[in-house]
RNA sequence: GGGGGCGUAGCUCAAUUGGUUAGAGCGCUGCCCUGUCACGGCAGAGGUUGCGAGUUCGAGCCUCGUCGCUCCCGCCA
């Protein structure tokens, strides 16, 4: 009794064929007389029904079914009677009438329903029972066909997919990594690898002109609701080619990506933001630009000011900023105190508000203000009836994020409605960036990034002014992904790890060597980037966590449930691998 | 490492100010039911309130500790 057709499949022209079907019992109706079975498989439902007048020692048996039992059955395809199409259903203008029944195996009564969402540490425990449920079916179908698209896209734009070793070499700076301990040599350790980075600039050296990944990536750091110690990337570098061809190339990609799992087209080419302005209006290198309650300066309204708080953050070299947040001047003195908290563990001292109501700005610190500063917030914040004023007033950078985070929480908590797909080119990063702490530059991104041609001289003198050809991918306040026009001079490289980044001869040879080597032995001019597979596929699930869209995700702690991995291994493994465990944990 | 939320029947949740025998829906078991599709009807089983201490005449509820799940900050070149 070999299936003749999926669950999802049989439709009115197949009345009056016989067919057999194979799944899972998604649901019983027995109504003594006749039994009813919704038979269930990853691509849909298809009711099936027993009649005793038809097929009575099927019927008969059909009684014993219990839910999630898999069977197979036998039968015809026929209209269902007037009035009993259930419109709810692709397949719900016809039934099976079972003429013979298997039942393949029996099942427990599962732990949760398959129509319902129980809890995640459950689902992630029976996970196999949570993939069964549509909508995670759903999820693992749409990723397939996000990946089969991905491949099909770089292979016509004569791209080779390459595969990178997974034991890499540990590479110290960057995320903390998972090491892997080396029994033939003892002491030594691979790492995994956060991304194919070096493989892939190597690739191009090796001449593959145009390489691309669906590659996992490894990185031992605390987990988030978009963070999964290992998830995906599309993982692409391309030879000569400079950032206008990545992008179209991109863009190329999502356009049929989007086409693929939604359906939908999406406008292209993409806008174009430099850093700098994304910071000034957003507060953030990924602004989610489908709203607006963009950041304003005040910096030069407040210079004067005899409003201490403004004037000394002027006057220390920072910044006087503010967001509208327009129709929440109804927030109640608990819900300030809960904002203020809220700006503060985002690094905020305080938070300084307007509230406008009746006509009046309710305001610990608006006695402090001239009538200019008044017509000037008027002016810029466009100050209406209703309206709630956030400042921030320090550092520039601390004033973006605060805003820039502030202007996210404010956004939910007015549910502005957010839809569309907003994608950007966040370009202009500064390539080098100054750690104050450690009193040292290192690179925004990665080492490898190019800067922009033009800003090279300013290496020698003010490294932070320098732009880097790097690129980000944003869709909706979330980075899909980043890159970067990479160096192929080895001068210059090894400059940017001696000079700039003052990282030790030794120490840039022993980690990178190899690769300054390479590149004197004719490297292209090449660029590439990597996106995140897990946010995309989240994204297009409209999924707000990554695990929907992985098939066996781990927890917050990191533990698979399932498996029950990490566990503990056996002390002969461990004298195998030269380790001692003599450190508490 | 830090902060917030959650943990009560198999599942999802409720339980007033700390007060009688901890409830509901779904699921499960049995019986009835020939056009259901959230099938319906009748009956029933099912609880160490995560775990451990403490306060109290009395704790699901308060306190402390601990475990688990989750969200965020730090972290993620």
């Amino acid at each position: 009794m070999k299936r003749t057709h999926h669950c999802n499949e049989l439709r009115a022209q197949h009345v009056g064929q016989k067919a057999s079907l194979a799944g899972w019992v998604h649901a019983r109706r027995d109504l003594g007389g006749i039994v009813f079975i919704e038979l269930r498989d990853r691509e849909g439902n298809t009711q099936v029904v027993f009649d005793p007048q038809h097929n009575k020692s099927s019927w008969e048996l059909a009684q014993s079914l219990r839910s999630e039992y898999v069977v197979a059955v036998e039968g015809v395809v026929r209209q269902r009677p007037e009035g009993t199409v259930n419109p709810k259903l692709p397949t719900g203008e016809v039934e099976l009438l079972v003429h013979q029944l298997a039942i393949l195996n029996a099942s427990e009564t599962p732990p949760f329903q398959m129509d319902e969402l129980a809890n995640e540490d459950l689902r992630l425990q029976y996970r196999y029972l949570d993939l069964r449920r549509p909508a995670m079916a759903k999820n693992l179908i749409l990723r397939h066909k996000v990946a089969k698209v991905t491949r099909d896209y770089f292979d016509a734009n004569r791209f080779l997919e390459v595969e990178t070793p997974i034991l890499f070499k540990s590479t110290p700076e960057g995320a903390r990594e998972y090491l892997v301990p080396a029994r033939v040599n003892p002491g030594k350790f691979f790492a995994l690898p956060q991304s194919p980075q070096q493989f892939k600039q190597m690739l191009m050296v090796s001449g593959v002109d145009r390489y691309f990944q669906i590659a996992k990536c490894f990185r031992d750091e605390d987990l988030r609701a978009d963070r999964q110690p290992e998830f995906t990337q599309i993982d692409l570098e391309m030879s000569f080619i400079d950032r206008e061809d990545m992008y179209a190339m991109i863009e190329g990609l999502l356009v049929a990506v989007w086409q693929a799992a939604r359906g939908e087209k999406i406008p292209t080419p993409f806008p174009r933001m430099p850093y700098i302005e994304a910071m000034e209006r957003y507060g953030v290198d990924k602004p989610d630009t489908r709203f607006g309650i963009e950041l304003v300066d005040l910096t030069k309204d407040f210079a004067t000011s005899s409003f201490k708080v403004f004037r000394s953050a002027v006057d220390t070299g920072g910044v006087v900023k503010a967001i509208n947040a327009k129709g929440l001047a109804c927030a109640t003195q608990g819900q300030i105190e809960q904002l203020t908290e809220t700006a503060k563990s985002f690094g905020a001292k305080g938070l300084a508000y307007i509230k406008v109501e009746a006509g009046e700005w309710k305001s610990p610190i608006v006695k402090f203000f001239s009538d200019s500063e008044k017509a000037a917030l008027t002016s810029k914040l466009k100050i209406e009836e209703g309206d709630l004023i956030l400042f921030a007033a320090d550092k520039r950078e601390v004033a973006w994020d605060v805003l820039g985070r502030m202007r996210l929480v404010v956004a939910e908590q007015l549910k502005i409605e957010r839809t569309g797909w907003n994608f950007l080119w966040v370009v202009d990063f500064p390539l080098i960036s100054f750690d104050k702490d450690r009193n040292q530059y290192y690179s925004t991104h990665h080492p490898f990034t190019a800067p922009v041609a033009e800003d090279i001289p300013l290496l020698a003198t003010d490294p932070t002014k320098v732009r880097g050809q790097h690129y980000d991918v944003v869709l909706n306040g979330v980075e899909l992904g980043g890159g970067s026009i990479r160096i192929h001079q080895p001068d210059v490289q090894k400059k940017i790890f001696e000079e700039v980044l003052r990282i030790p001869a030794d120490v840039a040879e022993n980690r990178f060597g190899y690769m300054l080597q390479a590149f004197r032995y004719g490297a292209p001019p090449h660029g590439g980037i990597a996106l995140g597979l897990d946010r995309l596929c989240a994204i297009l699930c409209g999924s707000a966590n990554i695990r929907d869209v992985i098939a066996f995700p781990k927890t917050a702690k990191a533990v698979d449930l399932m498996t029950n991995s990490p566990a503990e291994v056996e002390p002969k493994q461990l004298r195998d691998l030269h380790i001692k465990l003599d450190l508490e944990a």
